[in-house]
RNA sequence: GUCCCGUUCGUCUAGUCUGGUCCAGGACACAGGAUUUUCAUUCCUGCAACAUGGGUUCGAAUCCCAUACGGGACGCCA
């Protein structure tokens, strides 16, 4: 059976690259029909902030990451707070005692090594020897156990079949090791991953980097699922050309003999462009929900906003650009751009704009193919590019070059907005 | 410094275990082009890599060794 866990410490913060580990833990868990175990590793106390925890649980749940035991689902081998967990903790320093493998320094808790190589068996990097070569700290002078001791002791009490984390963790391996052993415990199978290096630079990616928090692409309007498909693809590959896949395809064939070796460096570009496909394609239904949301403003006219959010989906890249993508929809008072001005004005835009206004307030066939047979008509009479009427109009209607398809656009306005506007343009500039 | 892990296009990767089908495939980015309504979207094309040196072999990106480079760990942090 397997048993696998994430176990973050709260920090106030919820890493990109603990959320690869979370996720990693929870594709194989959901792949092998395991179990899935969040515990919070709060024994720093100084440290221990009590909406950090909520970070990291908000942040899971955003990225579609359940768990089966933890934080508010409870399970039989609770608490899943470190913090409560001091009984169990004494009762393991029991064992070690009672076979003589700890002493007392300065007032802390010393572990002795057995200075022997400890095997490490990894299933993405095989089998790792390494000697620990130092005895080290369980408890502090000040009565608390250290991360070493707590993890591993949690890992035998919780039944921890497989230990997936970072990297970094590979050193550390070796006294989990010798721990494992001191108490009797099975071993459990390792996977460490490969680590997440900064965009740019040298070294891994840390707090303070850019975009290197959970939160930074939740307040950036990112598809969770866009991140977490992006995330996926660090480490991990279906060894086809796949690359936009569904959780449950992803679920399907993941496994942690198919995860790299080597770190990869996080590539905002490339989850841009995931961010993008998403964005796209998905469903409308719900592109206009969430657009909605997103709309401060779109005056309770519902129809019009779902109408307006429709033409403009197959060109959104990202619900961060939205409110700027559509305002002069909704709002009378849009700025017009002046250097897209500069370059328009040569082409006698006026004369355009009037020409055009003129076609629709007489047009039976208020439609984007009346609209469009309309212009062609009209550019072949004067003896101009059909692009001289649309940019000049769509400059007039939004102040922008750029935005959804041209004839969508003004159906959607409506000929009274149309007209209103493209009037108020030829008195004004 | 010591120990551990790694090294394929700028980036993410396929191929490495089971050597020949790879003068190395895909994606992002970038550059050109086409369609379109300028931008965007979409499509097409191009650019671009097996770290280096030895070895094993008829044959090596693939196996072995060394070097170089990168990453990580060496806390009474987690």
């Amino acid at each position: 059976m397997v048993r696998v866990r994430f176990a973050p410490s709260p920090t106030g913060f919820f890493h990109i690259g603990g959320a690869r580990t979370a996720l990693f833990n929870w594709l194989y868990a959901r792949h092998m029909s395991g179990t899935f175990i969040l515990r919070i590793e709060d024994t720093d106390r100084e440290r221990h902030m009590e909406e950090a925890t909520s970070v990291i649980l908000s942040g899971m749940r955003w990225l579609g990451m359940d768990w089966d035991e933890g934080p508010e689902v409870g399970g039989k081998y609770g608490p899943y707070f470190q913090s409560q967990r001091d009984d169990i903790y004494g009762e393991y320093l029991e064992i070690l005692r009672r076979n003589d493998k700890v002493y007392e320094q300065d007032g802390a808790i010393y572990f002795r090594v057995s200075r022997e190589p400890q095997l490490i068996d990894d299933l993405i990097r095989g089998q790792v020897y390494r000697v620990e070569e130092k005895d080290f700290v369980i408890f502090r002078s000040n009565g608390t156990p250290v991360f070493h001791f707590v993890n591993v002791v949690d890992d035998v009490a919780m039944e921890i079949s497989h230990v997936i984390r970072g990297e970094d963790h590979l050193s550390n391996s070796s006294k989990h090791v010798e721990l494992f052993k001191a108490f009797g415990a099975p071993v459990p199978k390792f996977a460490h991953i490969p680590l997440i290096l900064k965009t740019n630079g040298s070294g891994k990616m840390s707090k303070r980097d850019v975009g290197a928090l959970v939160e930074d692409y939740r307040k950036s309007r990112f598809l969770p699922e866009a991140l977490r498909n992006y995330l996926c693809l660090l480490g991990w590959s279906p060894k086809d050309d796949r690359e936009i896949m569904s959780i449950e395809e992803v679920i399907q064939l993941f496994d942690l003999c198919d995860v790299n070796r080597n770190n990869a460096r996080f590539d905002d570009k490339k989850l841009a462009y995931m961010n993008a496909a998403y964005v796209k394609s998905m469903p409308l239904e719900r592109f206009l929900e969430k657009g909605k949301d997103l709309l401060p403003n779109f005056g309770g006219d519902e129809h019009y906003a779902d109408q307006v959010l429709t033409i403009c989906q197959e060109k959104l890249r990202s619900f961060e650009e939205l409110n700027h993508f559509v305002s002069y929809f909704f709002d009378e008072e849009f700025e017009y751009e002046e250097r897209a001005w500069s370059d328009l004005k040569k082409r006698d835009p006026l004369l355009r704009i009037s020409e055009l206004l003129e076609v629709i307030e007489n047009m039976e066939d208020f439609s984007e193919q009346g609209l469009e047979e309309a212009v062609v008509k009209l550019a072949e009479e004067h003896a101009v590019k059909t692009g001289d009427y649309i940019h000049a109009v769509r400059f007039a209607l939004s102040g922008r070059t750029v935005g959804p398809s041209f004839y969508k656009m003004i159906v959607v306005m409506g000929r009274e907005r149309v007209a209103r506007r493209l009037k108020r343009a030829l008195s004004g500039k």
